[in-house]
DNA sequence: ACGATGTGAATGATCGTTCATTAATATCAA
DNA sequence: TTGATATTAATGAACGATCATTCACATCGT
């Protein structure tokens, strides 16, 4: 067991590195166990402690789980938060954005369990609407420049929201299977999604076009929550 | 509360009727607010009995997900078992299982928690097999219809595997968004993730040749878990 | 002296599960 | 048809375990 050596006693050595240090190994075992699974004494063996004293960094066990869901909510936006109103090469922009969220999400260590979902179920509702609001940022910035591809004329016709939510579901699930050990690397499980959502798997452009062209009853009519 | 009122005493009535009640019961439940937030006390509440009872059809909380789990992932292979080996136009074949699978997800009411990645992890390791064996079955029945797309030069020389993820990763992940009553219909959203799959989303067709065509170096290397 | 750091014991709550027991019904021999 | 017996269905109380959390107190650096 890894367990980390506490300054006993040993005061000004930073509350604040040492609230980083338990949120650290809170992040690794909620996403290796699950966020129930884990309890506030074994997140204080890992860290070498009583369970009494993770109060002192900690108000709640759910603050902790919602600081480490800030933190890697903030991971993700802050890389592309400039692209939202930025021009640009909307093709780039998407690719750019991609990149980064899945970095973001196989950054910290191994796979996981699906905390992220379970988690807004659990926060409280103050808490919960900050992470949603920070979700919501992120999904604002993908529709932005989905639009600017379409007005761009790169981009097909289609609805932003819908295509927002399918390239979310696809990079966010890559935690629960994506080993950089075997296959691929993470810069060409990336460059896989982007080159997915732009062209698919179709060969035949003359289908392509038929399918595409003019664009269905429903391209500009789902309404996604 | 939509107590169920059962047939107290009166034997014979049908155990089996009886464990489907308290199956749906469950699966409305375990969807709604998770595996771990939702009791033995509260689901025999809900059926209008006694905690204790429920042991007289399930030997353990874990042996209700197990067999919840089951029949979900037989409502999702079943229809499409026979494309395993069967000869025929992939493009149909794709169209058929992306519908019928997210039919079988958004069949059972409303939306819900990540039930299913959580569950994998509290399975006994002999149930968990039984689920990821049949996990696996569908993975394969996908693959194969992939594959014979590409030998039928409808698809583009990809990595089955990694495809395979992505459809899953969307299909799978409607449960947690999607609302018919707001926008498109059911039959509408499999349309759309059925025509993302095959054409994404890029417009120009001289991009979408120079990105897949020759396939990237890493096109057939993806090992994906 | 004071605040940061940590301990150890205890709290009430809730968890899945077990137990002995009862009521209602089905089965079947006499 | 009746009475004995077995089975199913359900009860209510309790079990031990674990949960997040609290509190009074000790230790140590500055």
């Amino acid at each position: 067991m890894d367990r980390v050596e506490p300054n006993k006693g040993r005061a000004r050595a930073g509350t604040h590195i040492r609230k980083k240090r338990i949120l650290a190994l809170a992040r690794k075992l909620f996403w290796q166990n699950g966020y129930h699974s884990v309890g506030m004494r074994e997140l204080a063996r890992a860290y070498g402690c009583q369970p009494a004293n993770l109060y002192n960094y900690f108000e709640t066990k759910e603050a902790i789980l919602f600081e480490m869901l800030r933190e890697e909510m903030a991971k993700i936006i802050e890389p592309i938060a400039h692209l939202e109103e930025q021009d640009g090469d909307a093709v780039e922009q998407l690719r750019f954005i991609i990149s980064r969220h899945v970095k973001a999400i196989l950054s910290h260590p191994r796979s996981g369990k699906a905390l992220f979902d379970v988690a807004l179920g659990i926060l409280s509702r103050r808490n919960r609407n900050a992470i949603v609001s920070m979700r919501d940022t992120y999904e604002r910035i993908v529709r932005k420049v989905l639009r600017r591809g379409q007005e761009q004329g790169v981009f097909l016709p289609c609805d932003e929201k819908l295509v927002g939510v399918m390239i979310a579901s696809m990079v966010t699930r890559t935690k629960m299977w994506f080993h950089p050990k075997k296959g691929a690397t993470v810069d060409e499980l990336a460059d896989f999604i982007f080159r997915f959502v732009l062209g698919g798997i179709q060969a035949d452009e003359a289908t392509h076009e038929a399918l595409w062209w003019p664009p269905g009853p429903m391209d500009k009519k789902l309404k996604p929550i």
